[in-house]
DNA sequence: CGGCCCTTAGTGGTCGGACCACTCTCGTCG
DNA sequence: CGACGAGAGTGGTCCGACCACTAAGGGCCG
């Protein structure tokens, strides 16, 4: 009598978990190769079909990545593949979800600002003051909309948490920022957000924590009042 | 000449977009059913194969949930559909990113306590009090491990923000708990972890925000600095 | 007449096989 | 010795068949 059957759930859900587990375990080791899908669908005793539905869910869940012609290979496991998936959330969620999202925002980033300003190389800061002055020098709001991203994502990167980061990252995506951002600064927002933009760097250049946690928080607070009133609507 | 064809990556690829995109435009509401595979395969000119293959990838990512026999639906798009993935971070990741995750976690959840003790009902009060004295009256530990996700999750869901709520639930994650806090419980923290417990408990019934902020910080803390000690082996 | 059961159409789940597109290697040729 | 080209191997796509399950409808029985 055959021992393989495990008969909860789809056969594709199986072999979703029997490839995790392998990870998990350390069977197979971020970046390695994995078995070609003819293989492990021969090993898990399913169709290539199947086997290839479980992939493609590893692949969306940034676990995997299939390189046509090459293989299939696990990610480095980083924060950053991982939580890709967390701009999905950020572009489905409307009304008060865009609420709470800036609410963990403004928690996630305050503490990265503070951390940053205690860390921040000088080569770094430097870089984020870069960014500032190109965010003030300009008018076009697609540029100015670059360099805000990415002024923040260095100070992310400045606060040494690789995975609060890559969060952050997610709640800046595509989506939430046109439909968010854009309405925000429609309606003048701009010189308060460049004080509020020079504040946090003053606070990083003076290495102070408590300052740059304030500064942050304020700045991620003025969007979300903002939010809240418009919902109101 | 056709003018369907957007010739970059896979097909399945550009089906995941469509979807999600008639999503994102209100084409599909929450909880409303798909038209059937083979009707998508059709309309996107592709086959049934592939099609599914994109449906799978976006029932992992929590935005599309299969019925047998029945038909696809969108989730109710809440943040806990959408961040179940959360969990598959936890589960994969090791070492020093451990540490992050739970610095992700001390601040998130210092913040959700913070916010119960202004928030949190008498009902839900007394239920949190009843996971507290569960906990204390038991050896068992998986018990114990049991009472204290429910203990902490019901102080999240008291908070009132649930988005942060689905990610501290992704955050105690299966495996996460057996890898983490079996070890530190091995270490006879027992006795800390309830003294933790119970100052929490004692700052949400003096409707104190930042004492239970400070609380739940102590109390993360605490196994964030077991689990950095015990990485330095 | 009302309620139960069974049929049945329709849906997602699985399978196998065929072929295509791409990558990488290795042996050949200049 | 180097460029390059053929071939084997890989993921990508398609097709068509069948299975497992759901839900709704019609007919039977009480």
């Amino acid at each position: 009598m055959e021992e393989t059957a495990p008969r909860k759930g789809t056969v594709t859900q199986r072999a979703i978990e029997r490839i995790t587990a392998m990870i998990r375990e350390g069977e197979l080791e971020p970046g390695e190769r994995l078995p070609t899908e003819r293989e492990l669908a021969a090993r898990l005793g399913i169709s290539r079909s199947s086997m290839r539905e479980a992939i493609r869910a590893l692949t969306a869940l940034g676990v995997v990545e299939a390189r046509h012609g090459s293989g299939i290979y696990v990610t480095r496991l980083e924060a950053g593949d991982l939580l890709e998936t967390f701009g999905v959330v950020a572009d489905l969620s409307r009304g008060p979800r865009l609420v709470e999202l800036l609410e963990v925002r403004r928690v996630l980033e305050s503490t990265a600002t503070a951390l940053a300003a205690a860390r921040i190389t000088p080569e770094r800061l430097a870089e984020v003051g870069k960014h500032l002055a190109a965010m003030n020098a300009t008018d076009d709001p697609e540029e100015i909309l670059a360099h805000d991203l990415a002024f923040h994502r260095e100070i992310a990167a400045a606060a040494g948490n690789a995975t609060m980061a890559a969060i952050l990252e997610g709640l800046s995506s595509r989506t939430f920022r046109a439909r968010v951002w854009r309405g925000y600064q429609e309606e003048g927002a701009f010189a308060r957000t460049r004080r509020e933009h020079a504040a946090i760097h003053r606070a990083l250049a003076a290495r102070d924590p408590e300052a740059a946690r304030a500064a942050a928080a304020t700045h991620v607070d003025a969007v979300e009042e903002w939010l809240r009133g418009r919902l109101r609507d």
